[in-house]
DNA sequence: AGGATGATATCC
DNA sequence: GATATCATCCTC
């Protein structure tokens, strides 16, 4: 299993999220790999982007945010669902890419079309805020095989209050693929 | 179209 | 301490 290396997410954030795209997702839980295949992403490129947590500043929350990149960004999002970032580019650039939704590869039974439902499906929950994704119970890895795919480019969800951030395509999905969140 | 449900930030 | 807001999901 090839574990994606620190660097990967030590690039341009929107990149990070169109490569992010096929790549598995792999939750460890009592021996047990749950592993999804990503097929939509959302960037979220820091201080300046209107939409991203850590425009509002450093605070407890958006603290991992703020830190060095290759880690979890886990947050509960309207008190119900969490949500699972990664982090990306150097330290103090505040920038990560949201997990939307997973095609099921190993282990997975239940919905994970949508950022709560993917969380909630593989036992994702704030425990893993500050995770290292180098490390063993979370992480992504390289697919043993790549299918063909077309990347799709569109507004990012739930961001209407971000102005003129909000209609930016930031979202990336796998043109096509049946496990992508709806709408 | 609207409610659930609670952490978080921001105000007093 | 109170209040407004939320990178969602579900039911109607």
């Amino acid at each position: 299993m090839r574990k994606l290396p620190r660097e990967f997410y030590d690039r341009d954030t929107e990149q990070v999220a169109r490569e992010l795209l096929g790549k598995l997702l792999v939750r460890r839980i009592d021996g047990v790999s749950r592993i999804g295949k990503i097929v939509e992403t959302e960037a979220y490129l820091g201080v300046h982007d209107l939409a991203s947590h850590s425009s509002r500043g450093r605070t407890p929350r958006t603290e991992v945010m703020f830190g060095p990149p290759g880690y979890a960004y886990v947050y509960i999002i309207y008190g119900v669902h969490h949500c699972l970032n990664v982090v990306t580019e150097p330290e103090g650039h505040a920038s990560a890419v949201l997990l939307r939704a997973l095609e099921p590869v190993r282990n997975i039974e239940s919905n994970t079309k949508g950022p709560g439902l993917l969380c909630r499906a593989l036992g994702i929950d704030r425990r893993l805020n500050g995770h290292d994704l180098t490390g063993g119970e979370l992480f992504l890895s390289e697919p043993e095989r790549i299918e063909p795919f077309e990347i799709e480019a569109r507004p990012r969800i739930g961001v209407d209050y971000a102005r003129e951030w909000a209609e930016k395509p930031l979202r990336f999905i796998i043109r096509g693929n049946p496990s992508l969140s709806r709408k």
